[in-house]
DNA sequence: GCGCCCTATTGGCGCCCCGTCAAGAAGTCT
DNA sequence: AGACTTCTTGACGGGGCGCCAATAGGGCGC
Protein backbone atom coordinates (compact mmCIF):
# COMPACT_ATOMS: atom_id res chain seq x y z
CA UNK A 1 0.00 0.00 0.00
CA UNK A 2 1.21 3.57 -0.65
CA UNK A 3 2.69 5.52 2.07
CA UNK A 4 0.07 8.14 1.84
CA UNK A 5 -2.94 5.91 1.94
CA UNK A 6 -1.78 4.27 4.96
CA UNK A 7 -0.80 7.45 6.84
CA UNK A 8 -4.10 8.43 6.27
CA UNK A 9 -5.62 5.16 7.20
CA UNK A 10 -3.65 5.39 10.32
CA UNK A 11 -4.69 8.50 10.83
CA UNK A 12 -8.37 7.97 10.58
CA UNK A 13 -8.62 5.39 12.85
CA UNK A 14 -6.80 7.68 15.44
CA UNK A 15 -8.95 10.42 15.32
CA UNK A 16 -12.35 7.92 15.65
CA UNK A 17 -10.24 6.18 18.45
CA UNK A 18 -8.91 9.83 20.23
CA UNK A 19 -12.61 11.20 19.53
CA UNK A 20 -13.66 8.40 21.66
CA UNK A 21 -11.81 8.56 24.95
CA UNK A 22 -9.22 10.99 26.79
CA UNK A 23 -5.58 10.66 25.55
CA UNK A 24 -4.85 8.77 28.57
CA UNK A 25 -7.26 5.66 27.72
CA UNK A 26 -6.14 5.39 24.11
CA UNK A 27 -2.89 2.62 23.38
CA UNK A 28 -1.22 2.80 20.65
CA UNK A 29 -1.58 -0.43 20.02
CA UNK A 30 -5.80 0.20 19.93
CA UNK A 31 -5.03 2.39 16.61
CA UNK A 32 -2.79 -0.01 15.46
CA UNK A 33 -4.96 -2.44 15.80
CA UNK A 34 -8.30 -0.94 14.38
CA UNK A 35 -5.95 0.38 11.20
CA UNK A 36 -4.79 -3.27 11.02
CA UNK A 37 -1.16 -2.59 11.26
CA UNK A 38 1.51 -3.38 13.91
CA UNK A 39 2.50 -0.92 16.34
CA UNK A 40 5.99 -0.13 15.60
CA UNK A 41 4.01 1.28 12.19
CA UNK A 42 2.84 3.77 13.95
CA UNK A 43 5.64 5.44 15.10
CA UNK A 44 7.64 4.97 11.92
CA UNK A 45 4.78 7.29 10.58
CA UNK A 46 4.24 9.56 13.00
CA UNK A 47 7.04 9.40 15.34
CA UNK A 48 5.02 8.59 18.44
CA UNK A 49 2.25 8.74 20.45
CA UNK A 50 2.01 12.76 21.07
CA UNK A 51 2.95 13.36 17.76
CA UNK A 52 -0.25 11.49 16.17
CA UNK A 53 -2.46 13.04 18.72
CA UNK A 54 -0.99 16.24 17.24
CA UNK A 55 -1.34 15.54 13.64
CA UNK A 56 -4.98 14.35 14.65
CA UNK A 57 -5.95 17.73 16.93
CA UNK A 58 -4.54 19.81 14.20
CA UNK A 59 -6.96 18.30 11.22
CA UNK A 60 -9.42 18.98 13.86
CA UNK A 61 -9.49 22.04 14.86
CA UNK A 62 -9.07 23.29 11.03
CA UNK A 63 -12.45 25.36 10.46
CA UNK A 64 -13.34 24.80 6.51
CA UNK A 65 -13.09 27.58 4.42
CA UNK A 66 -16.67 26.90 3.53
CA UNK A 67 -17.26 28.61 6.58
CA UNK A 68 -16.54 32.20 4.28
CA UNK A 69 -18.30 30.81 0.76
CA UNK A 70 -20.65 32.95 -0.49
CA UNK A 71 -21.23 35.27 2.58
CA UNK A 72 -23.67 38.26 2.39
CA UNK A 73 -21.55 40.92 1.34
CA UNK A 74 -24.47 43.88 2.74
CA UNK A 75 -24.16 46.33 5.97
CA UNK A 76 -22.72 44.88 8.81
CA UNK A 77 -25.24 43.51 10.52
CA UNK A 78 -25.78 41.26 7.70
CA UNK A 79 -22.36 40.33 7.07
CA UNK A 80 -23.04 39.21 11.13
CA UNK A 81 -25.61 37.62 10.94
CA UNK A 82 -24.31 35.84 7.98
CA UNK A 83 -21.50 34.61 9.44
CA UNK A 84 -22.90 33.19 12.81
CA UNK A 85 -25.34 31.68 10.55
CA UNK A 86 -22.70 29.95 8.56
CA UNK A 87 -20.42 28.97 11.58
CA UNK A 88 -23.55 26.99 13.21
CA UNK A 89 -24.37 25.31 10.49
CA UNK A 90 -21.16 24.10 9.68
CA UNK A 91 -20.40 23.06 12.88
CA UNK A 92 -23.90 21.48 13.99
CA UNK A 93 -23.53 19.59 10.49
CA UNK A 94 -19.49 18.55 11.88
CA UNK A 95 -20.81 18.11 15.79
CA UNK A 96 -18.66 15.24 16.47
CA UNK A 97 -15.36 16.98 15.50
CA UNK A 98 -16.25 20.13 17.71
CA UNK A 99 -17.01 17.77 20.49
CA UNK A 100 -13.36 16.82 20.50
CA UNK A 101 -12.12 20.46 19.78
CA UNK A 102 -13.43 21.42 23.27
CA UNK A 103 -12.13 18.49 25.14
CA UNK A 104 -8.80 19.50 23.30
CA UNK A 105 -8.13 22.55 25.58
CA UNK A 106 -7.00 20.41 28.18
CA UNK A 107 -3.12 19.18 28.41
CA UNK A 108 -2.15 21.45 31.03
CA UNK A 109 0.58 23.78 29.85
CA UNK A 110 1.80 21.51 27.04
CA UNK A 111 3.84 24.10 24.50
CA UNK A 112 2.91 21.82 21.43
CA UNK A 113 -0.39 21.53 21.95
CA UNK A 114 -0.53 25.16 22.68
CA UNK A 115 0.64 26.06 19.86
CA UNK A 116 -1.88 24.31 17.60
CA UNK A 117 -4.14 25.89 19.15
CA UNK A 118 -3.23 28.99 19.13
CA UNK A 119 -2.68 29.07 15.39
CA UNK A 120 -5.96 27.63 14.67
CA UNK A 121 -7.24 30.82 16.80
CA UNK A 122 -5.44 33.16 14.86
CA UNK A 123 -6.59 31.74 11.35
CA UNK A 124 -9.72 31.74 12.70
CA UNK A 125 -9.65 35.37 13.64
CA UNK A 126 -8.56 36.15 10.41
CA UNK A 127 -11.63 34.35 8.35
CA UNK A 128 -13.38 36.42 10.70
CA UNK A 129 -12.22 39.87 10.40
CA UNK A 130 -12.10 39.25 6.29
CA UNK A 131 -15.80 38.19 6.40
CA UNK A 132 -16.92 41.13 7.86
CA UNK A 133 -15.32 42.97 5.50
CA UNK A 134 -12.17 44.62 8.14
CA UNK A 135 -8.84 46.46 7.32
CA UNK A 136 -6.96 43.89 9.06
CA UNK A 137 -3.83 46.11 9.18
CA UNK A 138 -6.03 49.13 11.32
CA UNK A 139 -4.92 50.90 14.39
CA UNK A 140 -5.86 49.36 17.17
CA UNK A 141 -6.77 45.56 15.55
CA UNK A 142 -4.81 43.55 18.18
CA UNK A 143 -7.56 44.63 20.77
CA UNK A 144 -10.37 43.71 17.63
CA UNK A 145 -8.44 40.28 17.14
CA UNK A 146 -8.18 39.80 21.32
CA UNK A 147 -11.91 40.43 21.54
CA UNK A 148 -12.72 37.95 18.89
CA UNK A 149 -10.39 35.10 20.21
CA UNK A 150 -12.40 35.77 23.86
CA UNK A 151 -15.42 35.80 21.65
CA UNK A 152 -14.63 32.33 19.61
CA UNK A 153 -14.18 30.84 23.35
CA UNK A 154 -17.98 31.67 23.92
CA UNK A 155 -18.80 30.87 20.48
CA UNK A 156 -17.60 27.47 21.09
CA UNK A 157 -19.31 27.43 24.53
CA UNK A 158 -22.43 28.72 23.30
CA UNK A 159 -22.77 26.27 20.83
CA UNK A 160 -22.04 23.49 23.51
CA UNK A 161 -24.70 24.53 25.34
CA UNK A 162 -26.90 24.13 22.13
CA UNK A 163 -25.82 21.10 20.30
CA UNK A 164 -24.64 19.14 23.66
CA UNK A 165 -27.07 20.09 26.90
CA UNK A 166 -29.94 21.56 25.21
CA UNK A 167 -30.13 24.44 27.03
CA UNK A 168 -30.15 26.92 24.02
CA UNK A 169 -32.28 27.09 21.35
CA UNK A 170 -30.75 27.44 17.96
CA UNK A 171 -31.90 30.94 18.14
CA UNK A 172 -31.22 32.05 21.02
CA UNK A 173 -27.49 31.15 20.48
CA UNK A 174 -27.46 33.25 17.22
CA UNK A 175 -29.45 36.05 19.08
CA UNK A 176 -26.31 35.59 21.74
CA UNK A 177 -23.90 35.76 19.09
CA UNK A 178 -24.78 37.80 16.59
CA UNK A 179 -25.39 40.60 19.72
CA UNK A 180 -22.51 39.94 21.73
CA UNK A 181 -20.38 39.99 17.60
CA UNK A 182 -22.11 43.40 17.03
CA UNK A 183 -21.06 44.91 20.48
CA UNK A 184 -17.53 44.35 19.97
CA UNK A 185 -17.26 45.50 16.25
CA UNK A 186 -19.48 48.09 16.62
CA UNK A 187 -19.23 49.60 20.50
CA UNK A 188 -15.80 48.17 21.97
CA UNK A 189 -13.51 48.62 18.93
CA UNK A 190 -14.09 51.79 17.70
CA UNK A 191 -13.59 52.94 21.15
CA UNK A 192 -10.19 50.71 21.71
CA UNK A 193 -9.30 53.03 18.37
CA UNK A 194 -9.38 56.03 20.48
CA UNK A 195 -7.27 54.95 23.09
CA UNK B 1 2.80 13.15 61.49
CA UNK B 2 -0.55 13.33 61.58
CA UNK B 3 -2.52 11.80 58.73
CA UNK B 4 -4.24 15.45 57.73
CA UNK B 5 -1.48 16.99 57.46
CA UNK B 6 0.72 14.47 55.71
CA UNK B 7 -2.33 14.77 53.35
CA UNK B 8 -2.26 18.15 53.08
CA UNK B 9 1.48 18.28 52.71
CA UNK B 10 1.42 15.76 49.41
CA UNK B 11 -1.52 17.87 47.94
CA UNK B 12 0.30 20.95 48.08
CA UNK B 13 3.51 18.90 46.41
CA UNK B 14 0.86 17.76 43.70
CA UNK B 15 -0.30 21.04 43.38
CA UNK B 16 2.75 22.91 42.37
CA UNK B 17 3.97 19.70 40.37
CA UNK B 18 0.89 19.46 38.35
CA UNK B 19 0.65 23.04 37.54
CA UNK B 20 4.37 22.93 36.14
CA UNK B 21 3.91 20.34 33.45
CA UNK B 22 1.17 18.50 32.17
CA UNK B 23 -0.66 15.52 33.60
CA UNK B 24 1.03 12.60 31.63
CA UNK B 25 4.33 14.29 32.40
CA UNK B 26 4.26 14.04 36.26
CA UNK B 27 4.80 10.60 37.61
CA UNK B 28 3.76 10.01 41.36
CA UNK B 29 7.53 9.25 41.87
CA UNK B 30 7.80 13.11 41.41
CA UNK B 31 5.28 14.12 44.02
CA UNK B 32 6.40 11.20 46.12
CA UNK B 33 10.27 12.71 46.58
CA UNK B 34 9.21 16.14 46.07
CA UNK B 35 6.73 15.48 49.48
CA UNK B 36 9.40 12.96 50.90
CA UNK B 37 7.54 10.23 51.19
CA UNK B 38 7.77 6.44 48.95
CA UNK B 39 5.70 6.47 46.37
CA UNK B 40 3.25 3.77 47.54
CA UNK B 41 1.78 6.49 50.12
CA UNK B 42 0.44 8.59 48.10
CA UNK B 43 -1.95 5.83 46.16
CA UNK B 44 -2.86 5.51 50.03
CA UNK B 45 -3.92 8.43 50.42
CA UNK B 46 -5.76 9.16 47.15
CA UNK B 47 -6.14 5.77 45.81
CA UNK B 48 -4.28 6.70 42.74
CA UNK B 49 -2.42 9.30 40.42
CA UNK B 50 -5.87 9.80 38.68
CA UNK B 51 -7.94 10.90 41.90
CA UNK B 52 -5.03 12.88 43.05
CA UNK B 53 -5.00 14.89 40.03
CA UNK B 54 -8.63 15.25 40.12
CA UNK B 55 -8.25 16.40 44.26
CA UNK B 56 -5.96 18.98 42.92
CA UNK B 57 -8.43 20.00 40.51
CA UNK B 58 -11.01 20.80 42.64
CA UNK B 59 -9.40 22.88 44.78
CA UNK B 60 -7.82 24.91 41.75
CA UNK B 61 -11.22 26.13 40.38
CA UNK B 62 -13.04 26.77 43.62
CA UNK B 63 -13.79 30.42 43.74
CA UNK B 64 -13.14 32.18 46.31
CA UNK B 65 -16.68 33.44 48.70
CA UNK B 66 -14.79 36.68 48.53
CA UNK B 67 -15.74 37.56 45.38
CA UNK B 68 -19.08 38.22 47.12
CA UNK B 69 -18.30 39.60 49.51
CA UNK B 70 -19.36 43.09 50.18
CA UNK B 71 -20.58 43.43 46.63
CA UNK B 72 -22.82 47.43 45.75
CA UNK B 73 -26.57 46.52 46.08
CA UNK B 74 -27.25 49.86 43.90
CA UNK B 75 -28.86 49.18 40.48
CA UNK B 76 -28.14 46.23 38.29
CA UNK B 77 -25.68 48.26 36.35
CA UNK B 78 -23.71 48.94 39.55
CA UNK B 79 -23.58 45.23 40.27
CA UNK B 80 -22.50 44.30 36.99
CA UNK B 81 -19.89 47.01 36.82
CA UNK B 82 -18.94 45.46 40.88
CA UNK B 83 -19.39 41.78 39.95
CA UNK B 84 -16.58 41.97 37.29
CA UNK B 85 -14.52 44.39 39.21
CA UNK B 86 -14.17 42.15 41.84
CA UNK B 87 -13.56 39.01 39.54
CA UNK B 88 -10.71 40.63 37.49
CA UNK B 89 -9.76 41.79 40.93
CA UNK B 90 -9.13 38.49 42.76
CA UNK B 91 -8.40 36.81 39.15
CA UNK B 92 -5.24 38.75 39.07
CA UNK B 93 -4.47 37.88 42.24
CA UNK B 94 -4.10 34.42 41.88
CA UNK B 95 -3.20 34.23 38.64
CA UNK B 96 -1.39 31.56 39.20
CA UNK B 97 -4.16 29.18 39.68
CA UNK B 98 -6.44 30.76 36.92
CA UNK B 99 -3.67 29.75 34.66
CA UNK B 100 -3.91 26.40 35.38
CA UNK B 101 -8.40 26.36 35.74
CA UNK B 102 -8.03 27.10 31.57
CA UNK B 103 -5.75 24.34 30.95
CA UNK B 104 -7.32 22.21 32.74
CA UNK B 105 -10.20 22.08 30.34
CA UNK B 106 -8.34 19.12 28.99
CA UNK B 107 -8.79 15.50 29.24
CA UNK B 108 -10.77 14.44 26.87
CA UNK B 109 -14.23 12.92 27.40
CA UNK B 110 -13.13 12.49 30.60
CA UNK B 111 -16.49 11.84 32.73
CA UNK B 112 -15.00 12.37 36.15
CA UNK B 113 -13.07 15.63 35.16
CA UNK B 114 -15.82 16.96 33.76
CA UNK B 115 -18.35 16.34 36.51
CA UNK B 116 -15.87 18.26 38.45
CA UNK B 117 -15.76 21.36 36.15
CA UNK B 118 -19.35 21.15 35.55
CA UNK B 119 -20.03 21.42 39.40
CA UNK B 120 -17.37 24.18 39.42
CA UNK B 121 -19.48 26.20 36.60
CA UNK B 122 -22.49 25.74 38.50
CA UNK B 123 -21.52 26.98 41.57
CA UNK B 124 -20.10 29.97 39.74
CA UNK B 125 -22.83 30.80 37.92
CA UNK B 126 -25.26 30.73 41.22
CA UNK B 127 -23.00 33.67 42.59
CA UNK B 128 -23.35 35.51 39.57
CA UNK B 129 -26.74 35.48 39.92
CA UNK B 130 -26.95 36.38 43.75
CA UNK B 131 -24.43 38.83 43.05
CA UNK B 132 -27.02 40.10 40.52
CA UNK B 133 -29.81 39.69 42.91
CA UNK B 134 -31.48 37.92 40.28
CA UNK B 135 -34.41 35.16 41.24
CA UNK B 136 -32.74 31.84 40.54
CA UNK B 137 -36.33 30.31 40.12
CA UNK B 138 -37.61 32.49 37.63
CA UNK B 139 -38.89 31.54 34.31
CA UNK B 140 -36.88 30.87 31.32
CA UNK B 141 -33.31 30.66 34.10
CA UNK B 142 -31.88 27.53 32.38
CA UNK B 143 -31.52 30.19 29.02
CA UNK B 144 -30.02 32.69 31.48
CA UNK B 145 -28.25 29.77 33.42
CA UNK B 146 -26.36 28.48 30.04
CA UNK B 147 -25.75 31.84 28.68
CA UNK B 148 -24.20 32.97 31.65
CA UNK B 149 -21.65 29.61 31.50
CA UNK B 150 -20.70 30.88 28.07
CA UNK B 151 -20.40 34.36 29.39
CA UNK B 152 -17.89 32.32 32.03
CA UNK B 153 -16.17 30.90 29.27
CA UNK B 154 -15.50 34.25 27.55
CA UNK B 155 -14.68 35.91 30.91
CA UNK B 156 -11.80 33.24 31.33
CA UNK B 157 -10.61 33.83 27.45
CA UNK B 158 -10.70 37.48 27.92
CA UNK B 159 -8.83 37.63 31.22
CA UNK B 160 -6.45 34.98 29.59
CA UNK B 161 -5.72 38.01 26.75
CA UNK B 162 -5.40 40.36 29.78
CA UNK B 163 -2.78 39.12 32.11
CA UNK B 164 -1.09 36.25 29.92
CA UNK B 165 -0.86 37.74 26.35
CA UNK B 166 -1.11 41.38 27.11
CA UNK B 167 -3.22 42.17 24.36
CA UNK B 168 -5.87 43.81 26.24
CA UNK B 169 -5.78 46.65 28.79
CA UNK B 170 -7.36 45.98 32.16
CA UNK B 171 -9.90 48.84 30.77
CA UNK B 172 -10.52 46.79 27.67
CA UNK B 173 -11.49 43.91 29.62
CA UNK B 174 -13.80 45.39 32.16
CA UNK B 175 -15.53 47.13 29.13
CA UNK B 176 -15.94 43.74 26.97
CA UNK B 177 -17.12 41.76 29.80
CA UNK B 178 -19.87 44.63 31.27
CA UNK B 179 -21.24 45.57 28.48
CA UNK B 180 -22.16 41.22 27.29
CA UNK B 181 -22.80 40.85 30.76
CA UNK B 182 -25.52 43.90 30.53
CA UNK B 183 -26.27 42.75 26.77
CA UNK B 184 -27.41 38.92 28.21
CA UNK B 185 -29.05 40.32 31.38
CA UNK B 186 -31.21 43.16 29.68
CA UNK B 187 -31.80 42.29 26.60
CA UNK B 188 -31.54 38.65 25.49
CA UNK B 189 -32.90 37.19 28.59
CA UNK B 190 -36.08 39.33 28.86
CA UNK B 191 -36.25 37.75 25.15
CA UNK B 192 -35.82 34.17 26.29
CA UNK B 193 -38.79 34.53 28.76
CA UNK B 194 -41.19 36.01 25.65
CA UNK B 195 -40.74 32.03 24.21
C1' DG C 1 14.18 -13.94 -15.72
C1' DC C 2 17.13 -12.98 -11.91
C1' DG C 3 19.21 -10.74 -8.32
C1' DC C 4 19.72 -6.18 -5.95
C1' DC C 5 18.30 -2.42 -3.29
C1' DC C 6 15.34 0.54 -1.07
C1' DT C 7 11.40 1.12 1.59
C1' DA C 8 7.41 -0.53 4.18
C1' DT C 9 6.53 -3.45 7.98
C1' DT C 10 7.04 -6.45 11.78
C1' DG C 11 7.81 -8.13 16.43
C1' DG C 12 10.65 -8.08 20.41
C1' DC C 13 13.69 -5.60 24.02
C1' DG C 14 14.40 -2.32 27.63
C1' DC C 15 12.55 1.20 30.25
C1' DC C 16 9.34 3.77 32.95
C1' DC C 17 5.28 4.12 35.41
C1' DC C 18 1.13 2.74 37.83
C1' DG C 19 -1.81 -0.16 41.09
C1' DT C 20 -1.44 -3.53 44.67
C1' DC C 21 0.08 -5.71 48.65
C1' DA C 22 2.29 -7.97 52.32
C1' DA C 23 5.64 -6.82 55.68
C1' DG C 24 7.72 -3.51 58.96
C1' DA C 25 7.66 0.71 62.09
C1' DA C 26 5.45 3.58 65.25
C1' DG C 27 2.20 5.00 68.36
C1' DT C 28 -1.71 3.99 71.62
C1' DC C 29 -4.66 1.75 74.78
C1' DT C 30 -5.35 -1.59 78.38
C1' DA D 1 4.65 -4.91 78.62
C1' DG D 2 1.79 -6.73 75.02
C1' DA D 3 -1.44 -6.40 71.47
C1' DC D 4 -3.90 -3.80 68.23
C1' DT D 5 -4.43 -0.13 65.00
C1' DT D 6 -2.58 2.94 61.72
C1' DC D 7 1.09 4.88 58.97
C1' DT D 8 4.73 3.76 55.83
C1' DT D 9 7.74 1.27 52.97
C1' DG D 10 9.76 -1.35 49.15
C1' DA D 11 8.98 -4.85 45.88
C1' DC D 12 6.10 -7.47 42.35
C1' DG D 13 3.25 -7.84 38.17
C1' DG D 14 1.20 -5.73 34.28
C1' DG D 15 1.04 -2.61 30.60
C1' DG D 16 2.42 0.94 27.43
C1' DC D 17 5.88 3.58 24.78
C1' DG D 18 10.24 4.37 22.11
C1' DC D 19 13.75 2.05 19.69
C1' DC D 20 15.73 -1.09 16.55
C1' DA D 21 17.43 -4.99 14.12
C1' DA D 22 15.40 -8.33 11.11
C1' DT D 23 12.03 -9.43 7.38
C1' DA D 24 9.18 -8.99 3.32
C1' DG D 25 7.96 -7.17 -0.90
C1' DG D 26 7.98 -4.52 -4.99
C1' DG D 27 10.54 -1.90 -8.57
C1' DC D 28 14.81 -1.52 -11.29
C1' DG D 29 19.06 -2.59 -13.81
C1' DC D 30 21.34 -6.28 -16.05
Amino acid sequence: MEPEARRDQILVCARRIFGERPYGAVSLADVAREAGVARGLVGHYFGGKRELYLEVVREMIAVPDSVLDRLPKGSLEERVSGVVDRFLTVVSRHRGIWLVTVDVMSHGHDPDIEAVMRESEEVTVDQLLRALDIDPDAEGIESLRAMSRAFGSMARAATNEWLNRGTLTRDQTVCLLERTLLLIVLDLYPACRDD
